[in-house]
DNA sequence: AGCACGCCGACT
DNA sequence: GTCGGCGTGCTC
């Protein structure tokens, strides 16, 4: 067994293979499967993935592999197992697949460096380059204007040498300790002789004779009031030393969250736990739904499943959508489980996402709280994977590997043989389906844990109010209930659901759009800089004066961004405080929380933003709910936007009257005989699930097909489109008769960063082969993708379908 | 992907 | 002869 398979960290489709390499004999012993190793490749050094040890090779001539990067495994043969599965499930890459079941920090960096060799002079250009030093980087050639081909001549000549290299990313936090560097009595008498000067020096090392212990040196600095110079005197005379250790940043507190006990359950959350249970106990896997209304009080069946899975010794996944990750959520969690907890999402810095997984990696903690990403946790021994708010559209990876993280929770919770709960007020389609047949284990809880109705929602027809004259985006309605409860003192959050609008330029006088020279998309703009940005490529230039096709001056911004309605919303109630929640308030870190602690203060009265207001947030005070555009996503080329709308509708009438205040919720729309407005207003999902299934029957869309999405994109249009059509052709030879492709189609945004793109879409039923099928049709685009700079990607079911 | 190698054409 | 620009094929 001294040969080890390995996928190396070159993402091409090509090279989508083990590799085989001679284990030396100073490694036989410590490496094992799921190790990252350097190996030589080609001329170069790269970072890979051990996935196998084996004994035999097809290959005669086998390099040795150069270096061994981790002590122990990083993936598990479980993980390595669901890396293969992965990549093969959503047609991509080992590699890519590897990688994003990793921190980014243990992706490898590679470096160049040229070494001199000889102490004989070099040409003048290198010399002046080299400027004395042994070693230069491989960059600094390109910028002296070095030319390569002196390089490589010196390099021939023996005078010069490159050195590829690969390093690790893995940055470890250190923290200075202090402490006595001599036996106390030594202290003592250095104590008496110091000078009377010295008064910092001697107050701190009064200290140390008192704690002959290791002292964080920060902790010294701040009691003492005083700055490292003094730290350094005392080292200086040796009575001191300062130690670094290896400590993981903590981004929360353990200490810092109160312990709460297990709440008593309701009748409802007892009989909708005690299945689980028995799963957890007998080890079974199966997969159940857990439709329960906002406040019916999933979260405590979900904590004391995991406590069950904790008493016996088993680890549990908890994810939950980055948006809703809120200092709430996770206080929930470390206040039952406390430091038996490690947190992942993406507000966290990557060396502090590296250490929350090396506490898991290491098996320190039992319970993982995640956003997507979370589902790959290196647990050996899961005894339960909860997904909460299963309808969210962020649990889909929308790169390369396009994974869904359900999928990926099912496919684990196989492999342990344990349960997976999925968790919503708003199940998809997708999920409800498989319940009702059966597929899944269906429990509902319709009633909430304090007994309260949820709140009474109001549809205002907008067109009404246009006919009565008031052209404003606020209903009368809407603007006489807010008067009303900020007059009592009580909270408003108000929802723009922006998805579909944006604020785009458009001349008056020609109706001549502001479009990205090099997407097929409107300009949005941004009125902090005055500036229009394109939101698909990095382009930006200033508002025009003039219309550039007309050259009128009545060039304006149309649509409604949150910082309009924030404007108008001032004028109509100048007494309301308002605060604004969109991507401009809140990109700064922390920026999101400060934002929300502010609202809970009560220093607004008036919450108002995009989609991620709607999930989770908390507040006893908020007793009217305003959604401005409800219908504003209805219109977009998109199967799912009924659902997505009945969702979002569902989700945000949930903020208000949480608690002893009754809420209401004002929903205002153009078409509020649309049943999914119409539906959510009444909270009636089982009828807008039955009617949204006549829908998707009728026109062929998932849950009663899969689909898959392929896309092709080039810089020249026909080459895009000949593409497509290509792959359609193919597709077509090798499918069952009852899947349908649709297509050659341009893509909804049908260009982007001058890049052509077009799509065709596969609606199947059974079609086992599809995914080997596609993966070999991309693979005979290869030549072309490399040299002519073709991109095809696959998304197999796909949500964003633009 | 990134690198070596080899062919070709321009320039001195 | 010297220098630099591509196109091609390979990576255990």
């Amino acid at each position: 067994m001294n040969i080890a398979k390995v996928i190396v960290d070159v993402p091409a489709g090509s090279i989508n293979q083990t590799f085989d390499y001679e284990i030396p004999e100073r490694f036989q012993e410590m490496l094992r499967p799921g190790m990252r190793v350097i190996v030589p490749f080609g001329s170069r050094k790269v970072m890979g993935y051990v996935v196998a040890r084996t004994g035999e090779s097809d290959f005669d001539h086998l390099k040795e592999l150069i270096d061994i990067l981790d002590l122990t495994p990083i993936l598990t043969p479980e993980l390595l197992d669901l890396g293969k599965w992965l990549a093969e499930e959503t047609i991509s890459l080992y590699i890519t697949a590897f990688q994003a079941m990793l921190p980014q920090v243990l992706k490898a960096n590679y470096k160049k460096e040229l070494e001199r060799l000889t102490t004989e002079s070099l040409s003048e250009q290198l010399e002046v380059l080299f400027a004395g030093r042994d070693f230069i980087s491989y960059e600094e050639l390109g910028n002296a204007g070095v030319s390569f081909y002196q390089v490589q001549k010196a390099i021939q000549a023996g005078d010069i040498a490159v050195h590829y290299q690969v390093k690790s990313r893995v940055t470890k936090k250190h923290i200075t300790f202090l402490k006595p560097a001599r036996e106390v009595y030594l202290l003592e008498e250095a104590l008496q002789d110091m000078s009377n000067k010295a008064k910092k020096q001697q107050e701190i090392l009064a200290f140390f004779i008192e704690r002959p212990e290791e002292i964080e040196l920060n902790y010294i600095l701040k009691k003492f009031g005083t700055t490292r110079a003094v730290i350094n005197a005392l080292q200086n005379k040796n009575l001191l030393t300062a130690l670094k250790k290896e400590v993981y940043r903590n981004p929360h507190d353990d200490q810092a969250f109160e312990k709460t006990a297990a709440l008593t359950l309701t009748k409802q959350q007892q009989k909708a736990l005690k299945p689980v249970r028995q799963h957890i106990h007998e080890d079974r896997h199966d997969v159940f739904l857990l439709h329960g209304v906002t406040g019916s009080g999933k979260t405590e069946i979900y904590l004391q499943a995991i406590q069950d899975v904790i008493d016996k010794g088993e680890e549990a996944i908890v994810l939950v959508p980055e948006i809703s990750l809120t200092p709430q959520m996770v206080r929930r969690f470390k206040g039952r489980f406390g430091s038996n907890v490690a947190v992942l999402h993406s507000a966290l810095s990557h060396g502090e996402k590296y250490d929350e997984w090396r506490r898991v990696h290491r098996k320190e903690v039992q319970v993982v709280v995640g956003a997507r990403s979370a589902v790959f946790a290196p647990f050996e021994n899961l005894g339960i994977i909860i997904i909460d708010e299963e309808h969210e559209n962020s649990y889909k990876q929308e790169d390369q590997p396009r994974y869904h993280a359900r999928d990926v929770a099912i496919h684990r919770g196989e492999n342990h043989q344990c349960p997976v709960i999925l968790g919503s007020a708003t199940p998809t389609l997708e999920s409800y389906a498989r319940a009702q047949k059966g597929v899944y284990q269906l429990t509902t809880l319709n009633k909430r844990t304090n007994d309260k109705a949820m709140p009474e929602v109001n549809i205002v027809d907008m067109r009404d109010e246009l006919h009565a004259g008031n052209r404003s985006m606020f209903s009368r309605s809407l603007k006489d209930n807010m008067e009303e409860r900020i007059k009592r003192g009580e909270q408003i959050v108000l929802l723009l659901n922006r998805r579909g609008y944006s604020t785009f330029v458009m001349c008056r006088e020609c109706g001549h759009v502001k479009e990205c020279p090099h997407c097929d998309i409107a300009l949005t703009f941004h009125k902090y800089n005055n500036r229009l940005k394109c939101h698909y490529c990095s382009f930006e230039e200033p508002m025009p004066m003039y219309c550039p096709s007309c050259s009128s001056d009545l060039i304006r911004f149309f649509g409604t961004g949150t910082q309009r309605i924030e404007e108008s919303l001032t004028q109509l109630i100048p007494e309301a405080r308002v605060l604004r929640m969109d991507v401009d308030t809140t990109r700064r870190k922390g920026a999101h929380e400060k934002l929300l602690t502010q609202f809970a203060n009560k220093e607004a009265d008036i919450l108002l933003g995009t989609q991620m207001i709607a999930k989770g947030l908390d507040f006893e005070n908020v007793t009217l709910v305003g959604v401005l555009t409800a219908d504003s996503m209805l219109n977009l080329p998109d199967f799912r936007s009924s659902e997505k709308t009945f969702q979002l509708l569902t989700q945000v009438s949930g903020r208000a009257g949480r608690h002893e205040l009754p809420g209401e919720v004002i929903v205002q729309t153009y078409t509020p005989e649309h049943y999914s407005i119409e539906m959510a207003s009444h909270y009636n999902f089982i009828q807008f699930y039955q009617h949204e299934m006549k829908v998707r029957k009728k026109f062929q869309y998932p849950p009663y097909v899969f689909l898959a999405l392929i896309t092709v994109s080039h810089q020249n249009h026909v080459t895009a489109v000949q593409t497509t059509q290509k792959i359609v052709k193919t597709l077509r030879t090798y499918v069952g008769e009852d899947t349908v492709i649709l297509g050659p189609s341009p893509s909804p945004i049908s260009r982007v960063k001058d890049r052509y793109r077009w799509q065709c879409m596969v609606k199947y039923k059974q079609e086992p082969q599809l995914r080997t099928l596609i993966y070999k049709i991309i693979r005979q685009f290869d030549e072309e993708m490399r040299k002519d700079d073709l991109q095809i990607s696959a998304d197999m079911q796909p949500y964003q379908l633009m």
